[in-house]
DNA sequence: CCGATGGGGTTGACACATCAACCTAACGAG
DNA sequence: CTCGTTAGGTTGATGTGTCAACCCCATCGG
């Protein structure tokens, strides 16, 4: 119906297979996260950050930092995480509370770190190759990069309705 | 606290760089075609399928085929947007209905596509460059291939509990 | 001292995705 | 014919993400 050739024919080859493999490569991880260990690619997210850190315990800024996510989504999950038993938050002596790791967020991601580690091993790491694997880091930080100067530039400040 | 090393030093930041990669290309583009055209990524792929089609119809399973969605979520989501007026659901012969394009529908594609291939066009395409991006692709195929293997062998059947 | 500003965080409403359960018609084997 | 099975589709419950609005306190210019 739309016949316009929005993007060539290489474009939109590579274009797709991209999605494409993001997607399923995704949906199969996260759907195994979920069934063998009851934990969202969110819950992951978090709890890698927080294990990561020296103390098990950080700012909810910090964990935006982090992720990259927005202060409302966080906030929304780390009470759902909460409720869960997976973190806890703790008031300390700076108005802020802290996120701390829980016994049974640890334990979780014990668990599953390897199993999800050895997973993107073969599915992406093995099937990549080192040479191509490092390319693909190299590349997608330019991408990255051009997306953060496009924001800069194209709509700085505040935009609403169009850019 | 966790400090294994669960995939070494240039696997992490590949992988790493790969997940933010996406993650901000694909906020920027959806957050724009969402802003500037009220279409969530959803929406577009949905149209952009029907639009490609001779005639604008195609059953609901079609384009489960071509969007490999779960079905539940693609008859909800036809059905909000066939509340927006963006498709109709259409009794024809054969038991099942069909998802036809309307002219809003149609207009909407037809509106933000050429922007939203051109910031395609800007931010991977061009950052790439022909040769990585055709690479990319491929590499993104065999990605694919790997991981519908690895789900025809390690979980084949019925897999529910865990795997 | 006061009011404006801004950063960190929460909340509510809504859009969206996933899962399980279900419905219906078309089969295919007995 | 009939009874299971399967494919296409719908539904409802629940978990998740986004937006806009808000709260609180710290800070800073006047």
């Amino acid at each position: 119906m739309a016949n316009e050739p929005w993007l060539d024919d290489d474009e939109q080859k590579a274009w797709r297979n991209f999605l494409l493999m993001r997607r399923t490569l995704e949906t199969h991880l996260t759907r195994h996260l979920q069934r063998e260990f009851g934990l969202s690619a969110s819950d992951f997210e978090i709890l890698v950050n927080l294990s990561e850190s020296e103390t098990g315990r950080m700012r909810a800024y910090e964990l935006g930092a982090a992720t990259q996510w927005e202060k409302s989504r966080m906030s929304h999950h780390l009470t759902r995480m909460e409720k869960r038993g997976l973190i806890r938050k703790e008031a300390c002596e700076s108005r802020y509370p802290e996120i701390v790791l829980t016994d049974e967020g640890l334990a979780a991601i014990k668990a599953c770190a390897p199993i999800h580690a050895g997973r993107v091993r073969e599915l992406f790491v093995d099937v990549l190759g080192k040479d191509r694997m490092v390319a693909l880091g190299e590349a997608s930080a330019e991408v990255v990069d051009a997306v953060e100067k496009h924001e800069r530039t194209s709509c700085s400040p505040e935009v609403r309705g169009f850019c």
